[in-house]
DNA sequence: GTTATATCACTAATATATTAGTAAGAAAAC
DNA sequence: GTTTTCTTACTAATATATTAGTGATATAAC
């Protein structure tokens, strides 16, 4: 009784699989954001603001799925850059308005060319139609989600749980003891 | 000349839309995740292990798309946690075994079973049909991302380098300077 | 008008990502 | 057999992710 069938969950892994995909992707992009010392958040960004002019630090959220935590770190940095500005909206005191400033609006200029030439040299590697079935199918799956997905509940009788209890190695491993 | 064809470029953005796609999904699981304390990146690598038994870091690496870098400080959490075991390989000293503990072991049977119940009922709420589309036209993606797609060449005359420059406002926005 | 609530950016603490580099061990070149 | 090269896990430094919580401002309730 050890090879108690093993897979023990019968779903593919769906998340994994956008997480591969992505990455493949990124492969062709990551040598250009990095070319300009570019962070992928901060391209990111750079392009919502390429596209849209104005937004606050939440829409940024939402448009380039950048925790709002996070935010506020990227925004100081990419502003001491010189890439964007930042300034508080005036009806409103909390809120916050960011634009491109000239030297990241210069950089957009500058880095769009190479995007669009890297796109259509996968587009033209891997085919139109495989690339439009993707977009399609990822947005109809995207859309779907509107609908109401219940949530499972939870046990509440939890085994492990999120305690250090014996911190056993804390880091590195005991370099020998692997003859006994 | 403001206006000036602001759209600088034409591509949709596919990281975007994937990145987009797993949030949506993961919000379903996160609850899971989270009322076991874990992270993501465990559940991935509990899921690994499940699958597979004995795994060497660098595997970890490649099928859960978590940086080498990251991995040790992972593994050490999760040892520290009881989740998994590490070991030195025998005939080769610089290598590592990872397998789930006991108590990893038991988690995953117990958590097992929800995300199965989870994934069935966003099957059943975004329907079979969807979900087989976009398994079918992610695995094509990746699967044609083994052609061999070229890098475009990139122009030596940067101009936004990754000098912090001025480090004009560090961290907070001034609090006031919206008034003139 | 005052109080309660909501919104928004931000902070703090910890986990992970990313880049570069290190040390030990193994394999290949010689 | 020694030297070179490669592989592997690890370390260090910085950027971002995540969770929880704060303070300031705005809006709603009263």
């Amino acid at each position: 009784m050890e090879s108690s069938l093993k897979p023990r969950i019968a779903y593919r892994n769906l998340p994994q699989l956008f997480l591969k995909a992505r990455e493949c992707l990124m492969a062709h992009f990551r040598p250009i954001l990095n070319h300009y010392g570019l962070t992928d958040q901060q391209w990111r960004i750079l392009r919502s603001l390429d596209e849209h002019d104005r937004l606050e630090p939440r829409e940024i959220c939402n448009l380039c799925q950048i925790h709002s935590a996070s935010m506020t770190g990227v925004l100081a940095r990419m502003e001491a850059l010189q890439l964007i500005q930042r300034s508080r909206v005036a009806g409103d005191q909390r809120r916050v308005e960011v634009r491109l400033a000239p030297k990241g609006d210069q950089l957009v200029r500058e880095m769009a060319p190479l995007i669009d030439s890297q796109y259509q040299l996968i587009e033209e590697a891997i085919g139109t139609n495989i690339l439009a079935d993707l977009f399609s199918s990822l947005e109809t799956f995207i859309g779907a989600q509107s609908q109401t997905i219940a949530p499972i509940d939870l046990p509440s009788t939890r085994l492990a749980a999120p305690s250090p209890a014996t911190p056993d190695t804390p880091q590195a491993l005991d370099q020998a003891g692997a003859g006994d």
